[in-house]
DNA sequence: AATATTAAAACATCCGATCTTTTAATATTT
DNA sequence: AAATATTAAAAGATCGGATGTTTTAATATT
């Protein structure tokens, strides 16, 4: 049999004090807003020099577990790890993975049809209207390049928030993220925005009329439509592929 | 309207390194297995102290794109982001949001039933051997309590891996690694390990009859089960719920 | 030919001096 | 009294250079 014994690390006094402190958080020993003793102080209790403390500062920093700030009554704060952190971690994994286009649409289409049929039955009237202003707001944007993606994003956010399921929100943002990566790229036109603010309106409309099926329907065809409509366009130095996703001309 | 220009971030120089580095890997300047200077000469390069720059590359390595090496022909050499730096940060994150038990199994229900559907019509023969072969060594797990989580994660990451898709393998493999750090808390039984079996046999058998529709079923019958199962047993101090997920007693 | 020793490259750690940022307390002005 | 300006102290940020440790390649020895 495969031995599951891992190679042992390096223990590098920074990863040594990296470790204590993230199991001390995750085991609630320590808390959001608690506030870690000064470096000096801090690096004579674990024995160690202040500047292996700091690499380990550094690191839990990039981990989004602490936040230091300079300054009189400055510090290392114990932070709630946010969904950025986490988004810029994927951004990096799926630059080397670099998924095709068909390959998100279909992750897309396995999830949101689910999400608007849950909106269906637990969207608020306020939710409702609340959607029906974001597509407002995309239709007066002027020439859509700059902040299209970041309203179409918003929309298909507010729609899993909806839903109440945090992992589905964190996968449905992520996608979104790397989606708006890609489309920085091609060059999307009027045509297109229109395009998504229709498939946006059959969506609502569907929700509002508490219609399940409609609305799981509606945003199958809004998903492909953009997989079509990105395919379609081009961009300067890159090309989209319906495969391999970008690559250079 | 809301201003979207975001607050100017501390220009602490590290962070500045940080970002030049890794936008130069991701600009595709820098490739996989490229070395970076000595720390001595690369510090002098950026006009920096030698802290500093250790101070950027410890935060490189916990991004995963860098890794370094002591002794002679050792240094920094740029690495691929690896999985496990990206499910690292999903803990990470996931702890603070503490999705509750449902939120799982609904992410499950929306994905894995369709990668099935997908395994039923790509999945080679080989493919199905290999199944078979998981569920076979599982049955064969002493008392299941040690690599029984993992070998079960084993079997629904090589159906996700047949599917073909990245994205959701991610999403798949994150949602099994959370999944694990709960088992080990709440001392899942003999019987546990015997239904998890069953469910895995039928996924298979349905997949060797190139039924899409019969694997879906058991897929979502073998997910459903899994919750029950997992509600129905406790741990220690610690009692699982069907929201809020895990509460001290 | 196998083994042991040595040397050098490169990171790891430490120390302590100095700079910079931030805020709270104080002083000044209106 | 209120608003504004100054100052002082706390705490991180940066530097540089001395010393330790790891790793590997070259060399010497058996």
């Amino acid at each position: 049999m495969t031995f599951k014994f891992e190679a042992v690390k390096s223990s590098r006094i920074s990863q040594n004090i990296v470790e204590q402190i993230r199991s001390a958080i995750l085991a609630g020993e320590i808390k959001i807003g608690d506030q870690l003793p000064p470096e000096k102080d801090f690096a004579k209790h674990f024995g160690v020099s202040k500047s292996s403390l700091r690499e380990a500062y550094r690191v839990l920093e990039a981990y989004g577990l602490l936040e230091i700030r300079q300054g009189m009554s400055g510090g290392a704060f114990v932070k709630e790890v946010d969904l950025k952190t986490v988004k810029d971690a994927l951004v990096n994994y799926l630059f080397f993975q670099n998924p095709g286009l068909n390959e998100y649409t279909q992750t897309r289409i396995f999830i949101e049809p689910q999400v608007v049929r849950i909106c269906a039955e637990k969207a608020t009237p306020e939710d409702v209207e609340e959607l029906e202003q974001m597509i407002h707001a995309m239709e007066q944007e002027p020439d859509g390049k700059n902040f299209m993606s970041d309203l179409d994003s918003a929309f298909h956010k507010k729609l899993v928030e909806i839903a109440g399921n945090k992992i589905l929100s964190l996968v449905v943002e992520s996608v979104q993220t790397a989606l708006i990566n890609i489309k920085q790229i091609v060059h999307t036109d009027e045509a297109f925005l229109h395009m998504v603010c229709e498939g946006h309106k059959k969506i609502v409309t569907a929700i509002r009329k508490r219609d399940p099926e409609l609305a799981a329907l509606a945003m199958i065809d809004h998903i492909t439509d953009v997989e079509k409509g990105m395919l379609a366009s081009k961009g300067g130095s890159m090309i989209i592929t319906e495969k391999g996703l970008l690559k250079q001309k």
